[in-house]
DNA sequence: CGGCGCCTTTACGCCACCTTTACGGCCCCT
DNA sequence: AGGGGCCGTAAAGGTGGCGTAAAGGCGCCG
């Protein structure tokens, strides 16, 4: 999740069918979305895929250690990553935290300690990723706090879902978000394939930002769209 | 510990004195500096006048309760605060966590557990303190995070696979990535023997890199590519 | 009950990108 | 000298993504 909108999403990577269905109620009654994978290979596949914002990890796979799991999701990521085991062997946590993990909770565990941890993971994210509230390029003024846009001057008329898009990439100037990003934050990951929604969306936003729309968001084919700040 | 610089100070705030003969010979002994504090007003004191990189804090104090000690950190530094404790309620460790304790270690704890997560925690404060993921060589800068590459100090446009390429070579410099590697990870297994692919946007590439394109990535006949920096 | 805005969906033209084919040069080996 | 890989460049065709327009449905408010 980027700083500003919505709320987390959780991958849980586990091969046991009863912990999905003991994890999956408490992390959507606390207000997560889950994502499942039984196995190693979907781990690191939806690691990549869906960009969860969280990844809780059983080191005890049938396909791949979890160690190599944890491996390779830090070759190309650094969502935090909470390491489930049954193994208490501290040499086993060692690894783990040495090798990229961010937390190491022996099973049983009390959901109660798991959500604080997984609270503290993700605090840890929008420290690094804070973004101030309130962002100007030249004649705009993005207001996040206040909810308010103004060009030049005076408030533009947007609609909730114009906000929430133009709010969601001025939380991450000058960053490229992904289609899948921009949908599921927005419209929700039932409508996280609706790409034809952005497309409607960011043309109604460049044509109500006028002459400077369109290179304000820029489009990068295939992948998302950014905002970036002409420097004036 | 600023980055980059030397090693890190931590400050062990406990009222029980065997626990700093126990501790200060095995944090030294990993390198670390280590200040001493015996009550939970002189934690305050020493977080607010040493400004350690880390603190360990015991939540049985005598005179402060740990559990205001940590607010009162909270009120005025982000230091990384790992609470010690013999509580192993789980209300106590929420409420720690949710304080803003970046850990939770029950005693009795293993040395090499302690260490590991004090690494971790470090670890944190190092990346968000981090310089954006990029890389530079004379007029290039490809900037993996933000997903885009400069040359002289303006944006290149680059169709999604040739930035894959070169994101994917710029991210192993001076290392050879065989044809079966570029192609797998670009073009996925499928046409992991369309070489010819290759050579097309291998072409684009050094074509849109300029002058220094051919210099910049390098051919190894027979087995495949490599980005060199050209030491200016 | 009527109007208005917002969301969603469909349609369509355009352009860029991907893919493929063709060709010429270089090097090495015979 | 000749030939065969391998490499690089150019160009063309198809297609899928992108942007724009517009219409229908729905809820909200007057």
């Amino acid at each position: 999740m980027k700083p500003g909108v919505g709320s987390a999403v959780i991958l849980v990577v586990d091969d046991e069918p009863q912990i999905h269905r003991f994890l999956r109620p408490a992390l959507e009654a606390a207000g997560y979305g889950v994502e499942r994978a039984d196995n190693g290979r979907e781990g690191l596949r939806l690691s990549a895929a869906r960009a969860p914002d969280l990844v809780l990890l059983d080191l005890g796979l049938p396909d791949l250690d979890g160690q190599k799991v944890l491996q390779q999701i830090r070759a190309f990521s650094k969502v935090p990553v909470i390491v489930l085991s049954a193994r208490d062997r501290d040499a086993e946590k060692i690894a783990a935290l040495d090798a990229g993990a961010d937390d190491y909770v022996e099973k049983p565990f009390s959901v109660g300690e798991l959500l604080a941890r997984i609270r503290t993971a993700l605090r840890h994210v929008r420290a690094r990723d804070a973004a101030p509230e309130r962002l100007e390029a030249g004649e705009l003024c993005v207001d996040l706090a206040a909810r308010r846009v103004t060009l030049s001057g005076q408030a533009l008329q947007l609609s909730p879902r114009e906000y929430a898009l133009l709010a969601l990439l001025a939380s991450n100037v000058d960053r490229v978000l992904t289609h899948r990003q921009l949908l599921t934050a927005v419209w929700g990951p039932a409508h996280e394939e609706d790409v034809q929604y952005l497309r409607v969306y960011v043309g109604q936003l460049r044509q109500k930002l006028g002459a400077i729309g369109p290179s304000l968001i820029q489009t990068e084919p295939g992948v998302g769209y950014r905002l970036v700040l002409p420097e004036t």
